[in-house]
DNA sequence: GTAACTGCAAAATATTTGCATCCTT
DNA sequence: AAGGATGCAAATATTTTGCAGTTAC
C-alpha cells in the first residue's frame, strides 16, 4: 500500500502537513487531480499558493506526473514506483470520462509506437482517449 | 490555396475584420496558436475579449481544434477540410518541438488504435508527439 | 432594418512573487 | 540552530459577463 510518509521520506521531502493532506489525497483517488480538485476536496484549509508550491514540488519529484487537456488547466496523477524525478516513465494512456468527468492512468496500456515522418525526433509522447468508462459503461 | 473569407462563408459567418485577422494569421502559421499568440501576433488591435470569442466561434464550428497541453493554455489549429461543427476528424499526431516550441499537426499520422481494458469506450483520442522537430534537426 | 459582432468596463478567477514566521530535521 | 516550508498580502495575468454602439448582410 502507498504510504504519504514513505514516499515523501524516498524523495528526501520533509514531511508537512499540507504534503501529506494533497498526497492522500492522490492515493485515495482514483484518478487525476486539478489543482481545483485539490482545494475543493482537501480537508484541512491550506493557502492556494502552499497547493500550487506542492504540486511543483512533487512534479519535479517524480511523484506526480501531468496530463495535457484541452480546458486551461493542468490535471496530476501519482507516478507508479517506476517514476523518477526527471525521467518519468508516465507513457500509459489516459482516460477521460464524458459521463463521471473522472481522468484515469491505464497504467497497463503503454501508449502505441508511431511512425513519424522524416526528420521528426520523438522524445516523449502522450495519449488521452475520451469516452465512456467501466464504471459508468453500467 | 486556402481563403479566410472563404471559410467563413462556408460556415455561414460574418465577414469581419477580426475573424478574417485571425483566421489568416492560423493560415500563414504552420502550426498552433495559443491565445496569447494571437494576441502577440496580429496586425490590428483586436480587444482581448474579441480574440476569446473568435476563437471560440471557430472551435463550435469545426474550423479550428484543440490540442491538450501541459501548461494552463489551449492550443487551436485549422482543421482540414474533413472537420465539421460537432464531428471533428482531427485524429491526427501532434508535434511540440522542443526546441522551436512550434506546434504541428502531423495530418497525414492519424492516432493509432489502443486496446483498451474490458468496460472502457472510446469516443475520441488525441496524441501529442514532444521531440525535435524536422526543423530544428538540422 | 435587424441580427450579430465588437469594444469597453468591470467582475471573477487563476497564478506568481516577496517576505516574515513557523516547522522539520 | 539552520534551512526550508507555509501563510499572508499584493501584484500580475487570465477568462467571463453585460451592455451600448457599430457593422455585415
Amino acid at each position: 500500500m502507498l504510504d504519504s510518509i514513505d514516499i515523501l521520506k524516498r524523495n528526501t521531502l520533509s514531511v508537512t502537513e499540507s504534503r501529506k493532506a494533497i498526497l492522500d489525497l492522490f492515493i485515495d483517488t482514483d484518478g487525476a487531480l486539478a489543482h481545483a480538485d485539490i482545494e475543493k476536496n482537501i480537508s484541512n484549509d491550506f493557502d492556494r499558493v502552499t497547493v500550487y508550491r506542492t504540486l511543483q514540488t512533487f512534479f519535479e519529484n517524480g511523484i506526480i506526473h501531468q496530463i495535457p487537456t484541452t480546458d486551461n488547466t493542468v490535471l496530476y496523477a501519482l507516478c507508479k514506483d517506476k517514476c523518477e524525478a526527471g525521467h518519468h516513465h508516465d507513457e500509459h494512456v489516459h482516460f477521460i470520462c464524458n459521463l463521471c468527468d473522472k481522468t484515469i492512468c491505464l497504467d497497463e496500456v503503454t501508449v502505441p509506437q508511431v511512425k513519424l515522418p522524416k526528420g521528426f525526433k520523438p522524445l516523449q509522447k502522450a495519449m488521452v482517449v475520451k469516452g465512456i468508462c467501466a464504471e459508468c459503461k453500467n
